[in-house]
DNA sequence: CGACTTTGACCTGCGC
DNA sequence: GCGCAGGTCAAAGTCG
């Protein structure tokens, strides 16, 4: 479709389903390095192998573009290699897990062990707590026109919310297969109101509904719905 | 008429 | 316990 065609997308954020608290981080830029433990943990999560990860960036990017959708592949295709992000930008959409990103980056080389991803037991023990058991979630970064990218599978919206601080409300979709309890929110970024954050929640149990031809080629990694 | 959107009300978790 | 903010529900409206 052409209103996504133009869609940038520049860098995300999943979580292991299993542990919450394993948080993994992906950019397209090619000096930025890889909290490799959280990572794996998260493509474990999502079926891509570790091996991908392990290595470059550039391997994990090779996986995510094998396992996206058609339509996204497109979009992502022309902006990878001339990417220049180096910075992880706040959102009120994944406000919650940016703090632990960054403190993963920060002493993701230093520490091992069970403590590998740097955040004290006390302040883990307390994330924790807060939070109930989450759906794996992934949330992603796009220059766009338009909210809602065509991703392949059908939505329907159920509420609308003003967020605090934001002047552009936030919307949240549901996926309208049956038995398939996906969800999404999509939102401008307050600062720079030209990027759309999207932020998936679950996992589909079902193949894209336009993308059914696509999803059948055989392929090890074609096991990532988005 | 069915599918979808809108929107105010309600529920829930969290910080103080 | 209270208030706030985010998330969800559901009735009403809209559209094809």
């Amino acid at each position: 479709m052409s209103t996504t065609s133009q869609a940038m997308l520049n860098q995300g954020l999943f979580e292991d389903q299993e542990m919450p608290s394993q948080l993994g981080f992906y950019s397209f830029h090619p000096n930025l390095s890889f909290p490799q433990v959280g990572c794996q943990q998260s493509l474990k999560a999502f079926n891509i192998p570790p091996s991908l990860a392990a290595d470059a960036p550039s391997s994990l990017t090779e996986a995510l573009l094998s396992s996206a959708p058609t339509k996204q592949r497109e979009d992502i295709t022309p902006h990878l290699g001339g990417a220049q992000l180096l910075s992880l930008q706040r959102s009120t959409a994944n406000l919650w897990a940016w703090g632990e990103v960054n403190e993963c980056l920060s002493s993701k080389r230093s520490i091992g062990g069970d403590d590998h991803l740097g955040v004290s037991a006390m302040k883990m023990k307390k994330i924790k707590a807060r939070r109930k058991v989450r759906e794996p979630r992934f949330c992603f970064k796009t220059m766009s026109e338009v909210d809602v990218l065509d991703d392949g599978y059908k939505w329907r919206k159920y509420g609308q919310k003003v967020v605090k601080n934001t002047q552009h409300p936030r919307s949240y979709y549901r996926c309208t297969q049956d038995n398939c309890r996906v969800k999404k929110r999509v939102e401008r970024l307050a600062e720079d109101p030209r990027m759309v954050i999207t932020t998936y929640e679950g996992r589909h149990i079902h193949s894209p509904s336009h993308d059914l031809e696509e999803s059948q080629a055989p392929s090890h990694l074609n096991n990532f719905f988005w």
